[in-house]
DNA sequence: CCTAGCACTCGACAGAGGCGAGTGCTAAAA
DNA sequence: TTTTAGCACTCGCCTCTGTCGAGTGCTAGG
């Protein structure tokens, strides 16, 4: 890529692409972008383009249609992102008017603003418990021997468990538990709550303390549920169906197959949430899925300065980059504002 | 339909359309089903059933399709809907092995086994808030003016509310109004709580009791929110992809978004949550989606004798009611006995 | 180094023809 | 009266073919 000429002719292919979808010929962008060159000198950059592997020919005699490659270079080095325009933002904190009285519905709401702003699919992958402080745990007997746990984070996430125990407990005396985990367990961060736990059981104390131990014990098994899992909401699949890439029912199935499974793309936001800002991953990129023709442009999300998950944009790779990488960006920001404002 | 004959071909005709998904001749009949008389007669006998509006030819030369009508006749009067066979319900009761411990995790399941035992689309309707029996209330402070409360229900239901209050409360005051409501509210329906809470409310004695006054209107906020709503659980959705008659995109699209939506198809399940037994809604009888050429197959599951939700199937109409059928009600009395069991 | 011109390639589309599954009708057999 | 065999006919599906047009690469001239 010798010069400024190829990198406005390798834009405008790629954002003649973006918009039509189909492979893009010399005269268009001649005509189109204001290169003063005739269809030819083009054909002659666009050769050059391709052998360098930014763009791609699909049989002899189509138009091009840019690379991976030719995505990312166009990314890193030829779109400026720009800030999110005044009207949209202000569109999108409309949105979430009407109140949000929970996390987890806060956090749906968002994965469909992301859909319906960016004409893709949008995805929030909720905190993993393990990450965020305790506030507070609570008993509560079902019936003989079933004991419900609640785990309430400070972030405002809320676990639930049930299990079976030995023998029965009644209602205060599983109140006593709590009041007592309560206290012990303030403003630990939860993966620090089982080591403090353990630490806890050996004190001799606890072993002449009958309550104490029980307590211990209860919430021993309230935590090795699940609380390294996260959810993953996903707003907005059928806006996939518009794209027409996925025309072909095989590509379909195969996204859809992923976000009915979750685990593969769940893996995916967990590996960009420690990396901070928008991550944007092109076609085989993600590895993860082998997915050609699919691109994901992720931002994680915190409150206060504990990063709690990651949100973004599933769509084709052929999707408009420009508007969506400072949407994600923005949506980031504001949840993990709302988040921390309220919660 | 005069007589036995006829039967046997209308039969006939909707097993071979239901394995094949193609319009099914009279050759094809006349041989594989031990009905010994020649195509031509069979032929008679199937225009006899067009003419009932049990059978439609898609164009002339072409064999016959089931109607909506004929599919009818044929699940009310000519289908004897057996057992599950003692191996299917194994099988489906090792599925949950691995231990539920979250009703939500168990919902979740359920419409997962749905959807791989029959091949198509499971769905399962959670309890409405609103019809369960209270089990206990908790607040928890979050920070300054915030509130959460956590609302169980007998059958181990779970739903938590944040919202804003005027003045603080600390911990511990929230924690009285707590012992107080569970005390007043035990054993009630959620629907009558409400209403308790009102009356008592112009109790006297409340109106001189500021801890009273104040614990109400917190519980009243809590409720307020959306205890009549369901949430959906929906496994399997991809299958629908592999039933060629959707191969159509556009009829894809529709019965995606209706996944998206979701209302919709709350509705129609709770519609029949309250008609005991399985239900089954064949194409447009559904009335609710414009959608031909989709089926419902749904039971109400419950708790004790309190009803709690719906759980089924959703397939072309051309699916294999003789073994969904069973399925969805056979699902429907495990979960039943599983919540009863542990919840 | 750029451009005009030209021959060439290849997918998309439309029309023609053959195939085969399936029908309805009629007349003969049961 | 009911069933069956036979036959002509219909119609969707597939394949083949030819045309069209977009787009290319190459070459020669500005």
């Amino acid at each position: 890529m010798r010069g400024e000429r190829s990198r406005r002719v390798l834009e405008a292919v790629i954002l003649e692409y973006i918009k039509g979808g189909v492979p893009v010929g010399s005269r268009a962008i001649a005509k189109k972008y204001g290169l003063s060159v005739s269809p030819a000198t083009i054909r002659n950059v666009m050769a050059d383009l391709e052998e360098l592997g930014l763009l791609y020919q699909p049989h002899t005699s189509a138009g091009r249609v840019p690379t991976e490659l030719g995505l990312r270079v166009y990314i890193d080095a030829i779109l400026k992102i720009q800030q999110l325009s005044i009207a949209d933002r202000e569109q999108i904190r409309r949105s979430y008017r009407g109140g949000v009285s929970r996390v987890e519905g806060l956090l749906q709401e968002t994965s469909k603003v992301l859909s319906s702003f960016s004409k893709q699919a949008g995805v929030v992958l909720t905190p993993r418990l393990s990450h965020t402080v305790f506030k507070r745990i609570e008993f509560v007997r079902l019936r003989t021997s079933m004991v419900m746990t609640i785990l309430v984070s400070q972030a405002g996430i809320i676990h639930n468990t049930v299990f079976e125990i030995k023998e029965d407990i009644s209602q205060e005396e599983l109140d006593k538990y709590g009041r007592y985990l309560n206290d012990m367990l303030q403003d630990l961060a939860l993966h620090q709550v089982k080591a403090r736990l353990l630490e806890e059981m050996q004190t001799e104390k606890v072993l002449f303390d009958r309550l104490l131990s029980k307590a211990l014990e209860l919430s021993q098994k309230a935590l090795q549920e699940d609380i390294e899992n996260s959810e993953l909401y996903i707003g907005g699949r059928t806006n996939l169906l518009d794209n027409p890439e996925f025309a072909d029912v095989e590509q379909m199935r195969r996204i859809f197959n992923a976000f009915e499974e979750k685990s593969k793309i769940i893996d995916l936001l967990d590996k960009s949430m420690s990396a901070g800002g928008v991550n944007i991953f092109i076609g085989s990129e993600s590895e993860l899925l082998d997915m050609e023709s699919v691109s994901f442009i992720t931002s994680p999300y915190a409150s206060g300065d504990e990063v709690l998950g990651t949100l973004g944009v599933i769509g084709p790779t052929r999707m408009d980059y420009s508007r969506i990488i400072p949407l994600v960006d923005y949506t980031a920001k504001l949840l993990s504002k709302m988040l921390e404002e309220t919660f």
